[in-house]
DNA sequence: TGCTTTTATTGACTTTTGTCAACGTCATTG
DNA sequence: CAATGACGTTGACAAAAGTCAATAAAAGCA
């Protein structure tokens, strides 16, 4: 299980064995249920999380019972309620696993020794940062400058296995838009698949 | 002018006064005027620039001349068009200074050496990109789950100056919002002036 | 200062998106 | 295999926000 983590970080750091084998320490494995409960909102993140198989989400969930998937997280990737976990305060978010998954967890203490003692892992972090960083700035940009469509047809092409492997309910709530709202712009996007190839006539 | 720079780095790295003067000597002042363009959208983006005095703004133009604005950087604040900057890539974006303004400018490739040889210089960068992230996200939840209004109260509440300070516009077009829409909310959540302390009959 | 240009407000109307409700489909399971 | 429940689609309507246009106000500039 350990071997997903080692192959997701083997090209952005060089470490012993005995590093690695340290790092691995750190990193307790974890399955969950699909729609397990990961973290509760209000509650302070401890762990940072790393997805071996399956898929979490981070959503807001509001008076009404809304909710707005703040993030996804897939395969070889990590991911937690981020604001949380770095300024240890209750989180606005709760955490789920979307689908039956395997993953890895490192307590913020633990993390903060990584980043203490092992030499490269700061640089590392820093530089996921910057690309976590980049992606939520184009999904910034994505929210402020496009409509629903746009957005949606942006998300098809980019991340079309996105849209295949998730329930239309969270794709939606990703794009910040209803549930029905997607399904009507699916149905307006979509190529007619009743039509031949070559047109009735001929 | 670095001193500026020095009293908002001060608090977060220490540094010996001949660190101090190398760090400066790698960022050049400038000065600008009112609307001048400091990054135009296409090119890469070459500087990372902190604002001394005055404002800058990073924003998007699409292809019917609507603007929205990413980011919008204050006094002792850094930014760049960040995605373009990191990935050496054209920027989507463009820079402009709002009002005249002061600010220091460090190249890609100096920002590289400071990060390579000044100890203490990448962990302040982890962390400020911590912080930089975290505002990334708590907007993107502002912009999926919040309708105009409520994102424009949050910002009256957290950011009062903003609004004040800056055109209406620029604000319509940070809140992702038209300029008429954000007009319209300013005078539906005035408390209305000429209303007297205590009401009208008594 | 007075003139010009930009910015802000307001009204009328359109478009987009949300909400509520009904219904269909599919998968699960008792 | 029928019943249940979750999910997806569709329609009708409501609410939110955008667009266009006219005017007012303010800010910058000569």
């Amino acid at each position: 299980m350990h071997e997903s983590l080692k192959s997701s970080l083997a090209g952005k750091i060089k470490l012993s064995d005995e590093q690695w084998t340290f790092v691995f320490s750190l990193f307790k494995p974890k399955t969950t249920k699909r729609n397990e409960l990961l973290l509760e909102k209000g509650k302070v993140s401890q762990y940072l999380l790393f997805v071996v198989k399956g898929c979490l989400r981070v959503f807001l969930i509001d008076d009404n019972g809304n909710e707005s998937t703040r993030f996804l997280i897939f395969e070889g990737r990590f991911g937690t309620a981020f604001p949380s976990f770095t300024l240890r305060q209750p989180s606005a978010a709760a955490i789920q696993s979307i689908e039956a998954s395997e993953i890895l967890m490192i307590s913020y203490h633990d993390y903060q020794t990584l980043l203490d003692i092992v030499p490269g892992w700061e640089r590392m972090t820093r530089i996921g940062l910057e690309m976590d960083y980049i992606d939520s700035i184009v999904r910034i940009e994505s929210l402020i400058s496009m409509d629903a469509k746009q957005r949606y047809n942006i998300l098809m092409e980019k991340n079309p296995k996105l849209i295949q492997r998730l329930p239309n309910k969270i794709v939606a709530d990703y794009l910040g838009i209803s549930q029905e709202t997607l399904s009507r712009l699916k149905s307006s996007t979509q190529v007619r698949k009743s039509a031949s190839p070559e047109d009735g006539k001929r």
